[in-house]
DNA sequence: TTAGCTGCAAAAGGTTTGCAAATTA
DNA sequence: TAATTTGCAAACCTTTTGCAGCTAA
């Protein structure tokens, strides 16, 4: 694979080399896929989002102000192929469609069990926990794919 | 609340104070619910089936083994009152339909994202982890309302 | 040219809800 | 008796699928 990793700042918050659409969308194409304007349209949204994490819902209604006749069916299938490429994956954060996101491995979800906030803790606050895990069950944990539960410092201070 | 703790031993795997069927029934009462058959048999079978975490279809088949005209929508709303008790509470350890069982906070789950298989861990393991997030995040992990994600031995040792 | 996408509509899977009849306390 | 539960059927929400036509490569 060849897509250059282009340094354009865009509109993230933070400073690390920007992925473009064009890398994806040249990543799609490697893989044997074909890019078309629902696809171009979706890898906007999702970058647009940037750290945000949006559901199905959310990305359709997106993708809709760019392209209105876009299925859901075909956002959902563009998804799976952007997971399929490891470009995305998908969050469940609490009961409720899952919510997509670019692909970084650095942050957890804390989610609040009474009020639903959500906390974004750094990954690295599991490196302890994951060598025990790895020592003594040979297991490796390694995703987000669900969130954590409990009570935020708010709700906690709340009667019950 | 006066449930007895009775110390009957029944087929739970451990040697804790069996918990039984009339506790559970005599706390739906007193929280001025009714004790009817299928809430009986639901009780049981959530009982009978000791460590195991039951979906609601299994819980159903379970059910109408005794009682065969229970409706799924009685399983659910009982399953919901016994949660509302703190008696049950449900996991979902993957994708597809969540699983309830008794409310021991003394465990979580580890599912294996290829295998599927479930590795249960003591949740003491957490205990660093929860002192650190409570430290900094003022966030308190309960529960285990999400399984943790991963890869387990076998699967690690085998070519992607 | 042809494998791969698309929109549409229908279906699937899991769970919830409205309601009148039955039951509990 | 009054409040709670029940079974049934229908609705719900999110996601998946089948298919014929369209399109990128």
């Amino acid at each position: 694979m060849t897509a250059k990793t282009a340094r354009t700042a865009k509109k993230g918050p933070s400073s690390q080399p920007a992925v473009v659409a064009e890398d994806i969308l040249a990543r799609l194409r490697a893989s044997g896929g074909r890019v078309t304007a629902p696809r171009r349209a979706i890898v906007e949204v999702l970058l647009g989002a940037g750290q945000r994490h949006l559901n199905a819902e959310e990305i359709v209604d997106a993708v809709r102000s760019l392209l209105p006749d876009v299925a859901e069916s075909t956002i959902y299938r563009t998804v799976a192929a952007l997971e399929d490429l490891a470009v995305i994956s998908h969050v469940h954060l609490d009961h409720g469609p899952a919510t997509f996101h670019f692909g970084d491995r650095t942050h957890r979800h804390l989610v609040c069990r009474r009020c639903h906030t959500i906390v974004e803790i750094p990954a690295d606050l599991f490196a302890d926990l994951a060598r025990d895990l790895d020592r003594r069950y040979g297991f490796s944990i390694a995703g987000e794919h669900f969130a954590i539960n409990g009570e935020c410092r708010a709700c906690r201070s709340q009667p019950t």
